[in-house]
DNA sequence: ATTTAATTTAATAGACTTATTAAACCTCCG
DNA sequence: CGGAGGTTTAATAAGTCTATTAAATTAAAT
């Protein structure tokens, strides 16, 4: 039992992750990821013992990634700086796994045991909160300054959070509806990026 | 065959939009359907022919049920009524129908088909797009006369249904993980909703 | 009352799933 | 060389699912 992962096993993972994150948890069998990989089906098994332990390594890996991200903004500035830094560490992430936010989303929704699953990992985890006290100390200080007008912390992150990960959501939406090519939706990823900084930022002006 | 439809046919349709609205499609199987309704699998299948095609009349049930409500608005008034009227709209329904949002949004994600179906559905069709149009009008309106900032009617729609859909689908998340209750939910809402409209109205606050 | 038509059921085909088991295959160490 | 252990495979159990079929039942109509 090697502490260091198998070529395979991570051949293994990575296809997972891959076919997860494209067509979500249960449209995703064993059989699929090993014919991606080239092994045989039973291997999955062997590596993992289930799907589902399959399913929740990937899904703290992802966290973990997310969490060092934000993790490493000192959280420096304004308000206005720090919206704007992560709303473009959100796109710029996001840009490159744009269906991320959905099966995160769905997985948690369909599944109370994986809900309860991230919150032992995430929200009953002293270090792992922190990301977001810091947050509310500088949004809460900000208030106290006038700098920006009086709102709950939550208030905010949800409303940076909701325009964020919606545009990735509706993607889909917006490229068949609208019939948009690959560039058109570059610029339109970069156009929302800018204009949720805006309306973020503006929407927080004094009275 | 009768263009009226049947006693039981209408049961089978109600219990699988309960089903599905709860649990999803993938997790919702024809057997669940019948149990609930307490007749035959077969019959679902005798009234529906398929699954997809079930679905497919739900569907496009909700979609009319939510265009006919948008409608029903004239339009008057500053686009600060306006979104405060959406807003409220949205969360009167959705208040009823938690799940709604998400079932929506994870059907059109993950089947093409679905998609292609709702487009040419809504968007294709020129009375349902409409509502989108009426819309436009007012907000370039009030842009030109310097009453709100200069914003583009996507955006502004973006920025609202972002919002408030996101409220909903994160519902389980605030629940579980901060542990509230159904009334603190209740409180959670209505104080979400006025946050909403706010940060919308403010945001749009001429420069 | 008898025939016709619509509804409902039981049974089952056929295709997938996850997971396990035992056997085969390597690789490396003594 | 020979066995030991980790790796990979084929085979398959046991379960799910949708959809179809033919038979049974009920209702309506002449």
């Amino acid at each position: 039992m090697n502490t260091k992962e198998s070529e395979m096993q991570q051949q293994i993972m990575q296809a997972a992750e891959e076919l997860i994150m494209d067509r979500g948890f249960d449209a995703t069998s064993t059989t699929d990821i090993a014919r991606k990989v080239g092994c045989n089906q039973a291997l999955v098994h062997y590596y993992f013992r289930t799907k589902e332990n399959l399913f929740q390594q990937i899904f703290v890996k992802n966290i973990d990634a997310v969490l060092e991200f934000l993790d490493a903004y000192q959280f420096e500035g304004s308000v206005e700086d720090i919206v704007k830094k992560i709303v473009e560490a959100y796109f710029s992430v996001l840009s490159q796994h744009r269906k991320l936010p959905f099966i995160f989303v769905s997985q948690l929704l369909s599944n109370d045991d994986r809900r309860m699953f991230v919150r032992d990992y995430i929200v009953e985890n002293e270090r792992r909160r922190r990301v977001y006290y810091r947050f509310d100390g500088v949004v809460q200080r900000a208030v106290a300054s006038g700098q920006i007008r009086p709102i709950k912390t939550l208030d905010l992150f949800m409303n940076i959070v909701s325009l964020i990960i919606f545009t990735f959501v509706s993607l889909p939406m917006y490229m068949d509806w609208l019939r948009k090519d690959e560039q058109e939706v570059q610029a339109y990823l970069q156009e929302r990026q800018e204009e949720i900084v805006r309306s973020i930022v503006y929407s927080l002006r004094p009275l």
